[in-house]
DNA sequence: TTAAATTCCTGTAAGC
DNA sequence: TGCTTACAGGAATTTA
């Protein structure tokens, strides 16, 4: 399941090759996923319509169009978006289709006149949604080898971005920033957590505030944008504290601990290209590797990696959530 | 106002 | 082998 570093390695990956080019045409074979406006219009509304920047808000893929509108992609459980061949097959459950100009990574395709104007630089743009990608430095943008090189040798064959969503949890958004807030299709999200200016003492006073587990203050994105299930768990093991504990008697030593430890887990992520627990993939189709390095996260009755006892699972905030009985207190 | 529970949805695995 | 059932989870909605 999709979360912060899984959608940073797609929104890393996609950026370069979808910037500069023009959407020409969407198609809907489920309309419903599209949750605003209706799907005639999103259809009639986003054709002719140039990418001019790509980024990563929470667990937002945010495509930012001429115009001043953007396209929001939020990929729920299982939500995939991929870039393939237009002859590509196309795979069940696919609800989106959008088919692109020539390819922007070409000399000779879109790019050679490739806007810079919005969201392509990301610390100029807007602020509520979030500026910044919040991209560490690195990590998914330097590939460990080159992705996407089978799509075509061709660069004018004629290329489309998919969405596919088996369970149908995640959506897509079309509009300005401001007309999706306030029409409440998107969420006012917390801050970045791996984001630089995002200090301990600030991870301290949303803890502070709240009265339910720490679990359920992980999870919420308006606390803090992009954890899930898997970096909660994860973070909160690193950090030695027990998942079920009540968030706002946390001290500040321990709340810098946590702060430290979810800035870790997630950047490691990203290096090692997200978590292919469920059914995550790339952008390319690929698998991640930061499922191999997983301490708690679906280990439930396995041998803790520091001291040996088995781990428990309970359900917390309707998640299952594993931790260590004696190193996590 | 806040927190918890419910709902949506389909693929997978376990149990019979 | 084939059927039923439980489970996974992000976030909006409903209930307490």
């Amino acid at each position: 399941m999709p979360e912060l570093p899984e959608v940073e390695t797609i929104v890393a990956d996609l950026r370069p090759h979808l910037v500069g080019r023009v959407i020409v045409r969407a198609e809907l074979p489920f309309p419903t996923i599209v949750r605003h406006p209706e799907p005639e219009e999103f259809i009639d509304a986003i054709a002719g319509l140039r990418i001019v920047g790509m980024r990563r808000r929470g667990k937002f893929i945010l495509l930012d169009l001429d115009g001043g509108g953007m396209l929001v992609v939020h990929l729920g459980m299982t939500g995939q978006l991929r870039l393939v061949d237009a002859d590509a097959p196309i795979e069940k459950h696919t609800h989106a289709i959008f088919s692109l100009d020539g390819d922007s990574t070409s000399p000779s395709g879109a790019a050679r006149h490739l806007p810079r104007e919005r969201g392509s630089d990301l610390s100029n743009s807007p602020s509520e949604l979030g500026g910044d990608s919040a991209s560490p430095s690195g990590a998914a943008r330097h590939l460990p080898r080159e992705r996407g090189s089978d799509l075509s040798n061709s660069p004018s064959r004629p290329q489309q971005l998919r969405y596919r969503d088996p369970r149908r949890f995640g959506r897509l958004l079309l509009g300005t920033q401001e007309e999706l807030l306030a029409s409440k299709k998107m969420p006012r999200l917390g801050p970045e957590p791996i984001d630089p200016a995002f200090a301990p003492d600030e991870l301290y006073r949303s803890l502070h505030r709240r009265r339910t587990s720490l679990k359920a203050v992980l999870l919420d994105q308006g606390a803090i944008a992009g954890v899930g299930n898997i970096y909660a768990d994860e973070s909160m093991h690193r950090a030695r504290l027990r998942p079920d504990r009540i968030a706002s008697g946390l001290s500040r030593k321990s709340a810098q601990r946590l702060h430290e430890s979810l800035r870790d887990s997630l950047l490691m992520a990203i290096e090692n290209r997200g978590s292919s627990v469920d059914t995550y993939r790339d952008a390319w189709g690929e698998l991640g590797g930061q499922q191999e390095q997983l301490l708690v996260y679906g280990r439930a009755g396995e041998p803790c990696f520091t001291c040996g006892r088995p781990l428990k699972m309970i359900r917390l905030a309707g998640r299952s959530t594993v931790f260590c009985t004696k190193c996590q207190r």
